[in-house]
DNA sequence: TCGAAAAGTCAACAAGTGTTGGCATATGCT
DNA sequence: AGCATATGCCAACACTTGTTGACTTTTCGA
């Protein structure tokens, strides 16, 4: 039970700065900006996380924590992994730190290469897909571009649009992704 | 002929803000970079476009140029469609800083908004195409996320396929959501 | 040729940034 | 209680940003 009081502030600190990394992005949130919304001093981010620079590092912690596709029928898998990246992108602000971020920051594009080609390339690989990489590429395309339209940049109808009908219309697009031959190979 | 030496200049300052802008975003491209890469004062980007924000507008000016698919037979609208983005894509930064900046600056979000809801969408409405919004938004997602991976990002192996293998995957995409029935409807 | 207008230079400003060190306060152990 | 230590606040730093105004140089028509 060492220095609890400490490690609430720790946590109010990295919860606002989540907020406000993932609604301003990198440069326009400011340490200022976070300690205010931590109701703490700028000092203690200092104190805490060192520089801007780790603070973000460690707001942008994150685990896709991909769903097992194995049990699930190849014409369904994109529909399952579509509802499972909805979900897990409206359930944590990370993502959205992350893409916003990712944008002007290296290191927030590097982890978000890692997040997308580290984790769902491997297990494609895995589940013997030829081209894991390509499809991993492509369903990061569709997935990416969906949350860069419905969450940052919030174009109409996208964002509203009820999970139902996104993942029913992305869901064919990924399965096609994931399970159609090359068709340059033709 | 009238005040020649300034108009070359002031095409210098708009090609250099527009690589500044593409290459680090809206914030961290300063006015003292542009000018110094124009080789010019900083205080000459204000004689002649009065702010920052004014410069961004003139180099965010933007027209996609969308091709008539009118005659196009609708299995291969989809193909038309991509390959025309990507090519306009490659040849004009003007998309690229659009969508660098887009991600944390309003104005160019307003204006990203307008190039695809505001021309792609009109353009399904003419042809007729029921749900003109939804399928514009969808084909926005796939588009934009296409580039974001490809061109911001620089995923591989996404960032070096070729234009040929690229619309071969993507096209069908677009196909689909330019002409398929709402699978929601069923 | 001369002089006004255009084009360009220079130094400085006010504001905001990340970051630091010193000082006050609270906490918890002996 | 007394004290070391953890926690927090304040003021200031060095720097960068967009922006401005005064000044000098160049251009070019009458």
């Amino acid at each position: 039970m060492a220095e609890k009081k400490s490690d609430r502030t720790r946590a109010a600190i990295l919860a606002a700065a989540r907020e406000r990394f993932a609604a301003d992005g990198y440069e326009r949130a400011t340490i200022r900006a976070i300690a205010a919304d931590a109701a703490i001093d700028p000092a203690m981010v200092m104190r805490y996380y060192g520089s801007k620079e780790k603070l973000f590092a460690a707001a942008a912690e994150f685990d896709v924590r991909l769903p097992d596709l194995s049990g699930v029928p190849r014409e369904q898998a994109g529909e399952v992994l579509v509802r499972h990246l909805v979900e897990r992108w409206e359930e944590d602000d990370t993502l959205r730190v992350l893409l916003r971020t990712a944008v002007t920051n290296e290191t927030a594009a590097e982890r978000m290469r890692q997040v997308f080609a580290g984790q769902l390339a491997p297990a494609f690989e895995r589940a013997a897909v030829d081209q894991p990489a390509v499809r991993a590429g492509l369903i990061a395309t569709q997935a990416l571009g969906f949350a860069l339209c419905r969450y940052i940049l919030a174009f109409e109808p996208i964002a509203t649009l009820s999970t139902d009908r996104a993942v029913a219309w992305l869901g064919p697009t990924i399965t096609r992704y994931l399970t159609a031959p090359d068709p340059s190979q033709v």
